[in-house]
DNA sequence: CACTATAGTGAATCGCCTG
DNA sequence: ACAGGCGATTCACTATAGT
């Protein structure tokens, strides 16, 4: 499923790599029809939030309250989904796709507009939150989840979908529709010169990471209409994709442009990822990556200081040519029929070598917590 | 949350504990307004009702009509689910809730129209399968999970909600939006005389079992419009609910009528569940003062060791130039926007703070007690 | 420095009864 | 209908202060 940018695809010049201004719709009906391979979109949720939340011990929540999240009914967000759609459709590639990401606010509404536009749903994908707020007055259930449709243009379209890739992520057996990542919080969470958080729906790099893996290739062109602070393009830049950005608030487009400048590219190894099977390991080591735990290129060193590898983006190792999971590169570099890569390998931490399976147990700890089963 | 049932609610016998013969529409149409507690609805998908539906005009759909097109398809869809939506929402009482299940095929357009309809949208709840079928083609996630919505009959309807008994279940931590169940297979899994399972969609019983504990109380009439093999009547009559059932194949009918006549009701000790404090009686603390529990003039102590305050005949605190109960007091003293002066306060008692609520746990006790009240 | 305690926070449609 | 009082209600994690 390997596309090729061709001239044809780029007939004039795209806004590559840049933030465009402006009201999502006008910007992108200045971009010509068939020009993007995938687009990320999180529009507002038209949460419409009635009073004050305060938690048990009285301090209060602080409410998505944006201007930008609110509408005067369903029927005019209803119109506003269908417009953006539109546009969106006509600037895709014919093979390209779509994922949109909502709450029970928005999605279903938006979901049936989708495919009345014509768009084909591939899949939708439960963004299981490992660390959701919860229902503080006990009335409701813990809204501990959020939801994203995958979508082609057309019944039919040549979508992309690195199927090995994302098995290499999850342990060797293929990546299901739900997908337990927890909320952007700590150092990843941008905040303004006050330390408060910069926006107030920050999405996680992990989500976008494991997005633009499974469905774009390296050097594909990824639109995000509702850019924000950025997400979607840190990680595109980080994975090799080009992207353009829309965001009518000229303060999100100033921190995310600060945010992309640092984003450092992954060299060309971290970058490839599998393309074949290869034996199932028994752990998730491409979880850390995912999560940041480990950057994609990172390298990671043998225990007995003899050898060192790189870490790529899908959650496999590369050393000279050898390539594979953290045991199979650990067994080849040390002529052995087998190796237990987690206490083989470590990383590096303030100087110290530390053993990845410190890692591994705090992915551990998650998962044995309830609801994550 | 406890409702009691009236003779107003049920003007007229309901077929209760029955399977309704015929087209879930019009059987509906034939039961009196505002007499079901809840609704839980598996509406059949798309294609499956090609034989079943009517044009916008009318006019039956032929299923091998080569007119019948991907937007005719939709819109199809969506009248139907429209039309039985409008007759579920007029037979629920107005405190009364829905759940429907659905798979990405069907369930944003169902989503929207009960939107639409006035329902009005508590959470969604995705039902994470431990055991799914893999996707043989790899050419799409594994689609592991099926999404419910949940909804009362308006904004601000009194929905049941047991809070505690969920909690209960899920190992004392609040009952997440993401429920991690298995496939219903095994011995649970009704087959056919050739030992082809019965129903291509049967659901889990545990799936229906955490939905009537969380939504409903004993005695509570539930309606099936797609009834199936009657899972949802299984487990009605397991915990002591009434239900409703519409099935429009006589064969499903017949396996569920046998399915559930096997089943047993559990016994009341077993249909107990953990309840909010909300429904325990209300103890006016003047009582405690009437009682000489606590006597006038007695100091009281915040838990926090911040305050203190003192106790006056009419059962009300005065600290400083600070007077009211006992929360009106605890809210004032610490600025806060309210506070549950039981929990905040405490009496010395031989040189032990104690707080107040054991003198309010006390006095329930003492109230249900026969021949002490 | 290691460890513990405390404070803060996250897309949230988050009361009910009486007068 | 509306105002006001009672009083019920939180999980996982990060950051910082304190010992």
């Amino acid at each position: 499923m390997t596309k090729t940018k061709t001239a044809e695809a780029a007939p004039k010049a795209l806004p590559l790599n840049q933030i465009m201004d402006g009201d999502c719709i006008e910007a992108m009906q200045s971009l010509p029809d068939e020009c993007i391979d995938l687009i990320f979109a999180d529009p507002p949720y038209n949460l419409q939030l009635k009073g004050a939340l305060h938690r048990p011990d009285n301090s209060k929540v602080d409410a998505v309250d944006d201007h930008w999240d609110q509408f005067s009914s369903f029927r005019a967000y209803d119109e506003f989904s269908q417009a953006w759609l539109a546009e969106a459709r006509r600037i895709l590639k014919p093979n390209g796709a779509i994922w949109v990401i909502g709450s029970y606010h928005n999605i279903f509404r938006v979901g049936a507009k989708m495919q009345d536009a014509g768009f084909w749903i591939l899949n939708d994908v439960v963004w299981r939150k490992s660390n959701p707020m919860p229902n503080f007055r006990g009335k409701r259930l813990t809204n501990a989840h959020e939801t994203m449709i995958w979508a082609s243009k057309s019944e039919g379209g040549k979508y992309t979908f690195n199927y090995e890739a994302l098995k290499a992520l999850n342990e060797g057996v293929q990546m299901r529709s739900d997908w337990v990542l927890p909320l952007c919080t700590g150092h990843e969470r941008l905040k303004d010169e006050n330390g408060q958080k910069a926006h107030p729906t920050q999405k996680p790099e992990s989500l976008l990471h494991r997005v633009l893996i499974g469905s774009t290739n390296p050097g594909d062109v990824v639109l995000d209409p509702f850019f924000g602070t950025g997400t979607t393009g840190a990680v595109a830049k980080m994975l090799g994709r080009d992207f353009i950005g829309i965001e009518r608030e000229e303060n999100y487009r100033e921190i995310a442009k600060k945010r992309i400048a640092k984003v450092r590219r992954l060299d060309r190894d971290s970058l490839m990822v599998s393309t074949s099977k290869r034996a199932e390991p028994r752990v998730a080591f491409g979880v850390l990556v995912e999560r940041g735990m480990l950057r994609p290129g990172e390298e990671l060193f043998s225990l007995n200081g003899r050898h060192k590898a790189k870490v790529r983006a899908d959650g496999t190792l590369v050393s000279h040519d050898t390539k594979g999971s953290i045991h199979q590169v650990g067994a080849a570099l040390e002529g052995a029929p087998s190796c237990n890569g987690w206490t083989y390998w470590a990383f590096k931490q303030e100087g110290k070598q530390v053993p990845i399976d410190v890692l591994r147990q705090q992915i551990r700890a998650e998962m044995a917590r309830p609801g994550e089963a």
